[in-house]
DNA sequence: TTAATTTAGTTAGCATGCTAATTAAAACCC
DNA sequence: GGGTTTTAATTAGCATGCTAACTAAATTAA
């Protein structure tokens, strides 16, 4: 069956690419996953937690774990919100803002060995049917 | 950058079809990850630890946790290898083999949620272009 | 044949990531 | 206003999964 063969090279693909990142990201003194929430962090500091657990996609708990971690290594810190004491906000430290640089161009390298050799038209495809894929899991 | 929206995709669905997993396999007792030992068990009973690692990609020490806990739930039994000392062989209990029928059945009914609705040669090409994903990334 | 190396598996320690239960604050509603 | 419900975040407990350090057995080399 191609559906059982295409499932396993698409978990295999996201394995490997995760032992890739956690590579690469120990060197920078990050442990994957951690990489989403500064991704994030980077594009709009003052994110909640549950703003920055719902674009990733986490539980609650998960995200509470991280970012006490983040801000342990001071790569992160947290102030509670002024209006609502529920909330805490989450900022970059300078560390943490320093690490944007290494991370895209980690990315970038990633990218370039995965697609390597694959033309454009069948790179366009490629994104299509995943869109369809995920819109499917949805 | 298309790249980037498609290594993103990938995660996406990566992680949902993670989830989506664990949440079924919960209900048949199992935790994520262990389907994958068992799915080699069904293949060939009496593997050692190193080959299921290899075959399926983690580290000793995973793989070592996990044998124990499936041990521990009596899906799993192993036993010392006669002639090598330093290996056990890994064999499924009747539990372990009657998880066959339920965890099959549910990867055929996930493999028809991810791809409703894709054409079959859209499939083939993607098969095509994610196995040349893959071999770039070894 | 004995010493050095390799291989198989285990254990400790740590991080992600989950569920379930809990605390505290805000919002809702009668 | 006062009680109920919802929301934000934390904590406990457990599993995967990693690295690093270890034990024990088998193999290789001198």
């Amino acid at each position: 069956m191609i559906e059982s063969e295409i499932r396993t090279l698409l978990q295999t693909i996201a394995i490997q690419t995760r032992k890739n990142y956690a590579q690469k990201l120990r060197e920078l003194g990050l442990h994957i996953g951690q990489e989403l929430a500064l991704f994030h962090l980077w594009e709009q500091e003052g994110l909640t937690q549950s703003q920055l657990r719902n674009k990733i996609g986490t539980e609650a708990s998960t995200m509470s774990n991280m970012l006490r971690k983040l801000e342990r290594d001071e790569i992160v810190y947290r102030t509670p919100d002024e209006q609502d004491h529920r909330i805490t906000n989450d900022y970059l430290t300078k560390k943490g803002k320093q690490l944007k640089e290494p991370i895209t161009q980690m990315w970038k390298e990633h990218e370039q060995e995965m697609f390597n050799g694959i033309e454009s038209e069948k790179l366009q495809l490629l994104q299509d049917i995943l869109q369809k894929v995920k819109s499917n899991l949805a």
